[in-house]
DNA sequence: GTATGCTTCAAACGCCCGTTTGAGCGTGCG
DNA sequence: CGCACGCTCAAACGGGCGTTTGAAGCATAC
């Protein structure tokens, strides 16, 4: 499943990611995980100790990238004087469309992501937060001086509103079928109306 | 945990629920369930068949109720001759309100349901089109009236989005932290967000 | 060449899982 | 009464779980 070049670390949490994607943190094995990585069972004790911190692992792998993506392209977009709020909301939902798919056709990461807020774990919720929050904050100010009439509360509603949408837009759990789509296309289209959408919404009186 | 009168039945749908919310589908073991139930293990069997089966009946019971429940509102509010775009999206989210908290603290059924988009099981997908469907394309039809210049195509994505967001927003996903509110506070706020800010990307051009 | 330290390996640990079994229970009908 | 039926129960089934162990491999440094 795994080229055999690649280190065991990386390929326990490849397999990590796509299984827990697919099946769950409880409902994916260790013995699943080694299996598909090529992999000595033991190995992930000792690479990361236990299954609980190979889910971190598998977390603050992506998580670190897609966070330090998002900045990234907000700075771009906050240094053009005429930016707009579609600007914003592309530079937040557009790194989440790169880091998604898995070799075969999973949705990878971003469908872990939505496990862990269906999970709301405590441990895991923190760990979101603090790594998640600071980033979330400058886009939150990035909005607000955007929308210098929407009161601070409303626009952390409106933001919490727009991150939901976004997790289920980008893991594909919509209840209506689109023919004929590859998954890509599916997140691509997903992301334009997502952000159509999300612009008028946080604009609302 | 529950009261004795109620039919073991009953009370092993009442602790599947709560303990699916918490744990998952893989992570609550009918040991658990069981004993949350103050039932003999065998019974999960006995009246169930499989846990498979359980699931199954843990959402046939509520899902029916929340449709039953929102096709009602939609009558009401379609019936009013001046009805808006809010009417119906309160139809819509409301019901879900309602069938919201377990007696202790966890939040039920809809917690449930984030689980089941989030398996992403295609069994349990078809379960849930099959008995949604029919009547998200009535408020579909619904608000297609509402907005007769939205392509069909675009409406579909942004029920889809509406959908992820309610989900969402009513299992408490969301990053930050709203102090001293209780849970049903906190989801009668969110529903009136999510109201408003659904109303106005629905109405995006 | 041998000692060192990181990594891999097969095997085993005890535990909990979903399910099955067959005996036991109470109720109500013939 | 007796017997059938719906239900509950404790116990056991085989199997999969996360984790631990100690030996084996294999480079590098001395």
């Amino acid at each position: 499943m795994n080229a055999p070049h690649f280190s065991t670390r990386q390929r326990i949490l490849d397999s990590a990611e796509a299984l827990f994607a697919r099946h769950g943190f409880a409902g994916a094995s260790l013995r699943q995980v080694t299996a598909a990585a090529s992999v000595n069972l033991a190995a992930v004790n000792y690479h990361f100790g236990s299954k609980e911190n190979l889910i971190n692992e598998v977390f603050r792998r992506r998580l670190d990238e897609l966070t330090t993506q998002r900045l990234q392209a907000l700075a771009a977009v906050q240094a053009r004087p005429d930016h707009g709020l579609d600007d914003v909301l592309d530079a937040f939902v557009r790194p989440a469309l790169v880091l998604v798919p898995d070799e075969h056709g999973g949705a990878g990461f971003v469908r872990v992501l939505a496990r862990a807020y269906a999970e709301h774990n405590e441990q895991l919720r923190k760990f979101m937060h603090d790594n998640y929050g600071p980033a979330l904050r400058q886009f939150a100010s990035a909005f607000a001086k955007l929308l210098p009439d929407l009161d601070k509360q409303e626009l952390y509603w409106r933001l919490d509103i727009v991150s939901g949408a976004l997790t289920y837009a980008m893991a594909d759990f919509g209840m209506i079928k689109r023919r004929g789509i590859s998954e890509q296309q599916h997140r691509d289209l997903a992301a334009e109306h997502l952000i159509k959408f999300a612009a008028a919404g946080l604009r609302a009186r």
